[in-house]
DNA sequence: TCGGGACAAATTGTATACAGCTTGTTATAC
DNA sequence: GTATAACAAGCTGTATACAATTTGTCCCGA
């Protein structure tokens, strides 16, 4: 009763666009992908769709859908739209989010740092990268700031696993400051962090770009 | 060639659901519409989909797609997500905004500006205060960040027509005041009134949102 | 008066069919 | 060898049909 074939199938598309199991600007067969997936082109059209809206992938009238591009531009756009969103957050979270709240998030941070310096996979460390961003935004209380942000990491995941390989190291330092500003309530302090955290990422992002074409277009 | 079926439902619907022409919360009936609109329930539902993905309805698996809501929490969360954009945006412009690009929208904001002193309707005013923005935004030359004010600039113009009824005067010089900051590439003072400008709105917001239910629910 | 079933009507979910484009290929002229 | 035209194959766009689910109504019993 829950979910139905469109609520399934778009989970399952989303993700493959997001692992980028089609190359970009890659041409998707609605014919063979309905029947991959076991469903009718109706229900599927309308998951691709949701993620043409949603910025996941792109449509051209009477051509069809494609899979969005990964160029370096459009990455560090993406990248800004997360500075964006996570700045703000982070400024209302400084007014509404509560102790317990905050220390919830540091006790998070605390339990995962072992992965960190014992150098887990890089799926692995983006996976906790992304959880403790998304819990910071969620103490802003911000339904809307929440879903954007997590639109805006689904979509620059791919190129954070690259980013993350080369940084374990600083990542987690660096999450600590934050969240000792933020339980400062010193705004311009977790701001500025936050805001220089994204920055070099963003920054390393466009030489992972080099790479992610590079691994997507080798064989095997 | 250039527009199908879906493009031009999609632009109508999304239309009427920023009008609220469907009340908050109101069910969609697919085949009632489908028939308004002289296409078949197919078409209609890949627009549909696509407006739940932007957030301009919602949907329930077996029940439909339903109007969003108008309260004013949500409301709050999206002139949040407003400032969270339209000031990153400003702050990139600052590096990247061209002299003639700032003198633009400089006269643009003079030739429109008989319009505010003049009292023209709301509609009118809210069309300038939007185009405005969009312009400002765009010199950020970041297309999501464009992208993503155009969404919730129309998912709050419904209460934009109503705060704008109180305020044509003040608008007006608030805008020459962000241009003369940004002209100035004074980052601090340029993001500050930006978001002066678009807390006070907000703060106006709320008690639209009580008018804004009595209009739509007043027979007539 | 208030629930609770049972049935009917309406509505949504998905598959299928086919028309209309687009794309790829082959043949022909230069 | 290149360009162009015509054709064929494949794919997308949309209507329609029907199954499955939900919603509304009526009736009965407490």
């Amino acid at each position: 009763m829950a979910n139905s074939s469109v609520d399934r199938i778009y989970d399952r598309v989303r993700g493959m666009a997001t692992d980028f199991e089609f190359k970009p600007e890659e041409r998707i067969n609605e014919g063979a992908l309905a029947s991959t997936l076991g469903v009718s082109r109706t229900p599927l059209r309308e998951a691709l769709n949701r993620l043409v809206a949603e910025g996941f992938i792109t449509f051209q009238t009477g051509r069809g859908f494609f899979n969005r591009s990964l160029q370096p531009e459009k990455v560090l756009e993406l990248y800004e739209l997360r500075q964006a969103i996570e700045c703000e957050a982070l400024r209302r979270a400084i007014d509404r989010a509560s102790d317990d709240g905050i220390e919830a998030v540091r006790r998070f941070l605390l339990e995962t740092e072992p992965a960190y310096s014992a150098g887990a996979s890089a799926k692995v460390l983006v996976e906790l990268d992304e959880a403790f961003h998304m819990k910071l935004a969620e103490l802003s209380r911000n339904d809307e700031l929440v879903h954007m942000l997590r639109n805006v990491s689904e979509r620059i995941r791919y190129v954070r696993w690259i980013v993350m390989t080369d940084r374990q190291g600083r990542t987690h330092a660096e999450h600590m400051r934050i969240l000792d500003a933020l339980a400062a309530r010193d705004t311009d302090a977790a701001v500025t962090e936050l805001r220089n955290h994204i920055e070099q990422h963003s920054e390393e992002a466009t030489a992972a770009v080099r790479i992610a074409y590079s691994q997507l277009y080798v064989p095997g």
